[in-house]
RNA sequence: GGACGGGUGGCCUAGUCAGGAUAUGGCAGCAGCCUCCUAAGCUGCAGGUCGGGGGUUCGAAUCCCCUCCCGUUCGCCA
C-alpha cells in the first residue's frame, strides 16, 4: 500500500473512532482540499443535519478526540472542516523509497488478469489522415497505455473499412485515371492515392457513365466477384500503408488490423441478418429488413435501424454487429474510440447486440472533430490540414528553437531531438483537452512549446537528466530529514499522486488527466529547481539527487504514457 | 423539430458524474530574475456576471426546470 493510501485509511479510522466517542456512526466523506490548509479534509456539514448541531461545533468536538497517530501529523477544526495534515517524514520517506525501489514500474497497478481491446483510428482508407480526425489515434493510443498501466492486458485494433462505395470509387480512380492527371501535393502513398479519389469523385458528379461504372463495380463486389474484391483490397492496402507511416511517425502502432470484408466472406454478417430477422423487433419494408428501436429509448425518425437492403445485402452497421460479436468473444472488455458522428450507429449496434442477447457491450468513447477557423475540415473540398503537414511544421519549428539555443549538437542529434519535441507538442496539445470538447485548430496553439505543453514536460525531464549526468555516482536515499524545503515537500506530494491519476485516467477513461498531471510534476520540479540547489548542497546532496531521480522517473513514465519521447537533453 | 455533446477572464482550459473553504492552470499583457545544476524556466501584477433566468440547499460552476448560442446526428451511405 502506498503512503497516501495509508494516510487516507488512518484518517478514516480516526474519524470513525472519534464519531463513536461522541455517540454517532454517521457516514462521512474524506476529500482532497483545494487549499493548502490540509492534506485531507472531512467536511462536517453533512453530519450537521443528522446530529442537529452546527458543523463548527462538530468539527471542534471531533478534533478533541483525535490524537496524531500513524501517518497523521495533526488535525485542526477550521470553520466546519476537520483538516488533517500528513506526517512529512512518512510522506517523503514512503514516496521516495517506493519510487527508488519500483523505478520505471512506479505508478503501475498490479495485473488484473483481464484483457481489454481498444479500437481506435479506423479512418476510412480513402485519404490521408487530417487533423480533424487526429484526436482518434492520439486518444486511443494514450488510453491503451493508461489501461496497460492499470494492469490490463491491452490490445489495440484498427477496423479497416474496405467495403462500400468509397473504396470502390478510389479503386476505380486508380485503375482508370492517368497518373499524369492525378497530381498529389506530397509524394507519399496516401497523398498520391487521394488525388485519384478526388478526381473520381468529381467525375461521378459530372459524368453519368463514370457513376454507372462505379455502381456496377460495387454490385460485382457485393456479389463476390474475386477480381473486383482483390483490386479493392490491393488499393486499400496501399492506402493503409501510407496511413501507417503517418501513425508510426506519431508514435502510434496498432496490434491488430481487422478487415471489414472478412465478415462478408466468412458469412458472419449473413448469420447476424438471419438471427435479427427472427427477433420480435424485426420488420420488413419492401424487402428491406429493419429493427424498431422504440423500446430501446430511440424515438422519432431514427428509431428504425435498417439492417438489409431490399436486395438482401448487408449494411455497414450490420457488419459492425458481426465484427463486435467476434471482438467481444476475443476480449474481456472492448472500448471503441469513435468520432461523434458515430453516436447513432453505436447506439444501433448496442441495441442489436442486446437483441442478440450479448452478455457484454462495447464501451464507446466519443470525441468531437477538430475544425478550422473557417469551418469543418473536408478532404474533398481541400479545406484541410493533413497530419503529415502538421508533423513537418511542428518538427521544423522545434528545429529552429533548438538551433537557436544549442550550437554544440551534431546535426543528427538535433534532428533526433527535434522530431521528439515536434511530435510531443502535437500529441500533448491534442490529448490535454477533454475529447468531447469542440476544438478549433490554430497554428499558434498547435506550435505552442511553452507552459502547458509537451516540450515543457520534456524540458523539465532534460533538466533532471542534466543534473543526474553531472552528479555521476551517488547514494540513493530516502531521507526526509534532508528534504525540508517547502518546494521539496510539494514536489514529493505531487509525485505521490501518480498511481491514483493513472487509475482515474484508465478506469474512467479520462486521458486528459495525464497531461494535466505531467504539467503539475514539471511545474513543481521547476519551482524546486529554481529555489533549491542540488549539486552544491553539502550533506543534503544525496537526498536531493534521489528526489531529482524520482522526478525524472515519474516524468519519463508520464511522457511514455502519453506516447511522447523523453529526451535527455534539448 | 427530436436525440446526444459543448458553453468557465482577450484566447485556450481543469473542476461538473459523487454540491463545500479564496474557481485550476496555461497563452497573450505588464514588472522583475541568468558571475550558480539548460531562461522551452522562475517570481510578482493585472484580468472572472462559471451562456442567461428561475428553483432546491446552511452552501450551486456542480443538482432540477426553462431558455439562448455552437457542434454532431436523424440514408435501403460508410
Amino acid at each position: 500500500m502506498s503512503v497516501m493510501d495509508a494516510f487516507r485509511d488512518d484518517v478514516a479510522k480516526a474519524v470513525a473512532d472519534a464519531l463513536s466517542k461522541i455517540g454517532s456512526d454517521t457516514a462521512f466523506e474524506i476529500e482532497t482540499p483545494s487549499t493548502d490548509a490540509a492534506d485531507l479534509a472531512v467536511p462536517c456539514f453533512i453530519l450537521a443535519r443528522s446530529m442537529k448541531r452546527s458543523p463548527t461545533d462538530i468539527a471542534a468536538d471531533l478534533a478533541r478526540y483525535i490524537e496524531p497517530r500513524g501517518t497523521i501529523a495533526s488535525v485542526h477544526a477550521v470553520s466546519g472542516y476537520l483538516n488533517f495534515m500528513m506526517d512529512r517524514t512518512a510522506l517523503i520517506n514512503g514516496t521516495v523509497s517506493e519510487i527508488l525501489e519500483k523505478k520505471d514500474r512506479y505508478g503501475y497497478l498490479p495485473p488484473k488478469g483481464k484483457t481489454v481491446n481498444v479500437e481506435h483510428t479506423s479512418t476510412n482508407p480513402t485519404g490521408p489522415i487530417h487533423v480533424g480526425r487526429a484526436r482518434n489515434p492520439i486518444i486511443g493510443d494514450t488510453l491503451a497505455k493508461c489501461l496497460s498501466r492499470c494492469g490490463y492486458d491491452v490490445t489495440t485494433e484498427y477496423y479497416v473499412n474496405d467495403v462500400g462505395k468509397q473504396v470502390v470509387t478510389l479503386t476505380w480512380g486508380v485503375s482508370n485515371i492517368s497518373g499524369d492527371v492525378a497530381k498529389a501535393d506530397r509524394n507519399k502513398t496516401d497523398h498520391n492515392l487521394v488525388a485519384f479519389y478526388r478526381l473520381a469523385n468529381d467525375m461521378t458528379e459530372s459524368d453519368p457513365k463514370v457513376s454507372e461504372e462505379i455502381s456496377s463495380m460495387l454490385r460485382r463486389f457485393e456479389n463476390g466477384d474475386p477480381e473486383v474484391i482483390s483490386n479493392v483490397r490491393r488499393t486499400t492496402e496501399m492506402m493503409l500503408a501510407g496511413l501507417k507511416e503517418t501513425l508510426s511517425a506519431m508514435g502510434v502502432e496498432l496490434d491488430v488490423y481487422t478487415w471489414e470484408s472478412k465478415y462478408i466472406e466468412n458469412g458472419d454478417a449473413r448469420n447476424v441478418v438471419e438471427k435479427l430477422k427472427t427477433s420480435k423487433y424485426a420488420g420488413e419494408d419492401d424487402g428491406a429488413w429493419y429493427l424498431d428501436l422504440e423500446d430501446f429509448g430511440v424515438h422519432g425518425m431514427n428509431k428504425r435501424f435498417t439492417f438489409t437492403r431490399n436486395d438482401g445485402t448487408t449494411l455497414y452497421t450490420t457488419r459492425d454487429v458481426a465484427y463486435h460479436e467476434d471482438k467481444l468473444s476475443r476480449y474481456d472488455r472492448v472500448i471503441n474510440v469513435l468520432g461523434e458522428d458515430q453516436k447513432l450507429g453505436s447506439k444501433q449496434l448496442m441495441c442489436a447486440l442486446e437483441i442478440l442477447s450479448s452478455n457484454k457491450m462495447p464501451e464507446p468513447m466519443f470525441y468531437s472533430f477538430v475544425s478550422l477557423p473557417e469551418g469543418k475540415m473536408s478532404t474533398r473540398k481541400g479545406v484541410v490540414v493533413y497530419l503529415d503537414d502538421l508533423i513537418d511544421e511542428s518538427v521544423e519549428y522545434a528545429y529552429s528553437e533548438v538551433k537557436a539555443r544549442r550550437n554544440d549538437l551534431s546535426e543528427e542529434k538535433m534532428r533526433e531531438i527535434t522530431k521528439t519535441i515536434g511530435i510531443g507538442a502535437i500529441r500533448y496539445n491534442i490529448v490535454r483537452i477533454q475529447p468531447e470538447k469542440q476544438l478549433v485548430f490554430k497554428w499558434s496553439e498547435a506550435l505552442n512549446f511553452d507552459g502547458n505543453s509537451g516540450p515543457f514536460l520534456q524540458y523539465s525531464h532534460a533538466r533532471a537528466c542534466s543534473i543526474l549526468r553531472k552528479a555521476g555516482n551517488f547514494t540513493r536515499t530516502a531521507d526526509a530529514s534532508k528534504l525540508t524545503d517547502e518546494y521539496e515537500v510539494k514536489l514529493v506530494k505531487v509525485l505521490s499522486k501518480f498511481a491514483s491519476v493513472i487509475a482515474s485516467a484508465g478506469e474512467e477513461r479520462k486521458v486528459h488527466l495525464i497531461p494535466a498531471y505531467g504539467h503539475e510534476v514539471a511545474s513543481a520540479f521547476n519551482q524546486f529547481y529554481a529555489a533549491v540547489p542540488v549539486l552544491n548542497s553539502g550533506d543534503a546532496k544525496d537526498a536531493r539527487l534521489s528526489l531529482v531521480e524520482c522526478t525524472r522517473t515519474v516524468l519519463n513514465n508520464v511522457l511514455e504514457c502519453l506516447g511522447i519521447g523523453a529526451p535527455e537533453e534539448m
